[in-house]
DNA sequence: CTGAAAGCGCTTACAG
DNA sequence: CTGAAAGCGCTTACAG
């Protein structure tokens, strides 16, 4: 008869209890632990039975402390907390990364750094070993984070094309220009002639991009490029607002509209609405994204699709590969129009 | 002349190399590390200096090998992935936990675990000694989850009252009763007689102790509790919808209406103009959170606020307590009201 | 395929 | 206040 003792938190088994317990070295059950690569099938079973019945479960902190990996890595964000929570795509983002991480059991870190305080403290953190890389998302060119990071030796992949002297890092982006030429085409073949655009911010590989494949189709169809045709938002949904209310009062003949982002358009459809266009009979609209807002809205955004899930694998697959010392580059993928009632 | 070495990765500097160039033991470094108890003024200087110059980083993996702590903490979503992105209150919450535990030093790691297989993985994840402790968001009652860890021996702090079983669970909580008189009574000043309530999920404390206020109000007013004035939503904006049109289709007669999120207001929102009722002068409608959602609405919501930041604060305040031993209960914090365009 | 042994970088009684 | 030393639980050449 044993001796019932309550489950407690006891010693917890180690190596040692397993190697012990199956009748073999420590050796052989790190082996196993690693793929049991060199253990023969005699021992693997012998290991596998003793850890069921001890109930081992790997420490992870004496692991690292050898391989110097931390088996996570960290979705990081150098924006101001506001724009993760206004905008769908982030979140989208995340949860595709998480996804595609968890499938190689690599719990992801969720890590917001837009003061240059938590910049600081972030480095620390990432540099100290804690997470074996970085998935970064920021829009906004210049970001010395990236930089930063990738000059201490960790592993980086940007989420959209860098601009700037970061340009050569490793980045997964949808291809915006050709997004934005479909888009405009769309409306051009819709007969819509008076067609205006809310730029996101021009510091911004989507600002950029986007206006320009807007310049393209309009020069290819014969169309005036006129500057008042043309305002910049800064990606929220106020930003779409004011900018198209700025258009509408250049120019009230305006029967078209291309915003660079969902959540803009959303803001623009307020200002036509207030304006007393309908929306697409007066004005037709068309989005950036296909992001939650372009369903929410009234009436429901065309739009262009970015395939976030693609993305986020994408960058998942680069930074494994970063991480195991390849060299990898960068990752364009296609995007597709999506029509809804707005146009 | 020194010879100029490129600054590759090379061989980090560990506490010995501190030592060596402090000129003391590696023992005292370490005192020195872990808050300079034991140490003189003049050591601690030495070290410190030895710390610029060999451009020394702690080694967290070998710190938590012998303290068995890990240094972060995780918040947990056990809900489908989409109820994450749909409510704006997970948002600000998870940005006010994270920042409670910033001011530590205490890396939050953001895990989803909707599914049995995820939750699986997250035992296995968060009992391997990942984190020190688990701030876990669930609204519906009965999460095995919580039971789980908490009988793994990990520390959790719940947002939310537990129902059921694991009442004693440390939580934090608004009071949502309270609101939820606070609410009623308001619509009742208004002179507002045939109170409809969208109540939430009613295996959830925010779905029954809402109601519990809603019915209490209308007794102490003298004012009937119809059933028919009473339907349940899921949280979501459809959800809303979906209940307004019921009650409406009931008691068109209706002139106001508490609804149990601000989600699903948006939703009441959409049905009562589409039934072509004015929003406050046929209905008035007060919501619960005042959420983004709140000030996004047209017209604005009145609606009553969960105080978020707070309730954050005071979670991370709770998890700490439990890490470090102490046995912490629960803290339930009082809410507002927001008066908008809605009522 | 396997075991014995060194060692990862730190913390923590212990003795002074 | 301080140093010498043991040890946390694992991995990984190394020799067989």
């Amino acid at each position: 008869m044993t001796m019932s003792v309550p489950a407690r938190r006891r010693r917890a088994p180690t190596i040692h209890d397993v190697a012990r317990e199956a009748g073999v070295s420590r050796g052989t059950v790190s082996r196993f632990l690693n793929g049991g690569h060199n253990v023969s099938a005699v021992s693997a079973k012998a290991v596998e039975e003793a850890i069921r019945k001890t109930g081992y479960v790997l420490n992870r902190h004496a692991r690292s402390l050898i391989t110097g990996r931390s088996g996570s890595a960290a979705f990081l964000l150098t924006e101001p907390q506001e724009k993760f929570f206004e905008d769908p795509n982030f979140n989208v983002l995340l949860r595709g990364c998480t996804q595609a991480l968890a499938a190689h059991d690599i719990p992801l870190l969720m890590m917001i750094a837009g003061t240059r305080e938590e910049q600081r403290r972030l480095l620390r953190y990432v540099t100290s070993g804690h997470v074996d890389g970085v998935l970064l998302v920021s829009s906004h060119t210049g970001d010395p984070v990236a930089e930063q990071l990738a000059e201490a030796g960790v592993p980086v992949v940007l989420c959209g094309k860098p601009m700037g002297p970061g340009g050569r890092m490793a980045h997964v982006a949808a291809d915006d220009r050709d997004g934005a030429r479909e888009m405009v085409r769309h409306l051009v073949g819709l007969g819509r002639r008076r067609i205006g655009t809310v730029t996101g911010p021009l510091d911004t590989p989507g600002g950029v991009e986007r206006l320009a494949g807007y310049r393209e189709v309009l020069a290819e169809s014969g169309l005036p490029v006129a500057q008042e045709l043309i305002a910049t938002g800064d990606y929220s949904r106020e930003g779409g607002e004011a900018a198209a209310t700025a258009l509408l009062a250049r120019r009230p003949d305006l029967d078209a509209l291309f915003v660079a982002s969902d959540l803009m358009a959303q803001g623009a459809l307020a200002a036509l609405t207030a304006a007393g266009r309908r929306v697409p009979q007066d004005v037709a609209v068309g989005g950036f994204d296909d992001s939650s807002a372009a369903v929410a809205s009234r009436p429901a955004l065309t739009t262009i699709r970015q395939p976030w899930d693609r993305i986020s694998q994408e960058m998942v697959r680069l930074l494994l590969a970063r991480i195991s010392g390849e060299d990898t580059s960068a990752v364009i993928l296609p995007t597709e129009l999506v029509r809804r009632q707005s146009t």
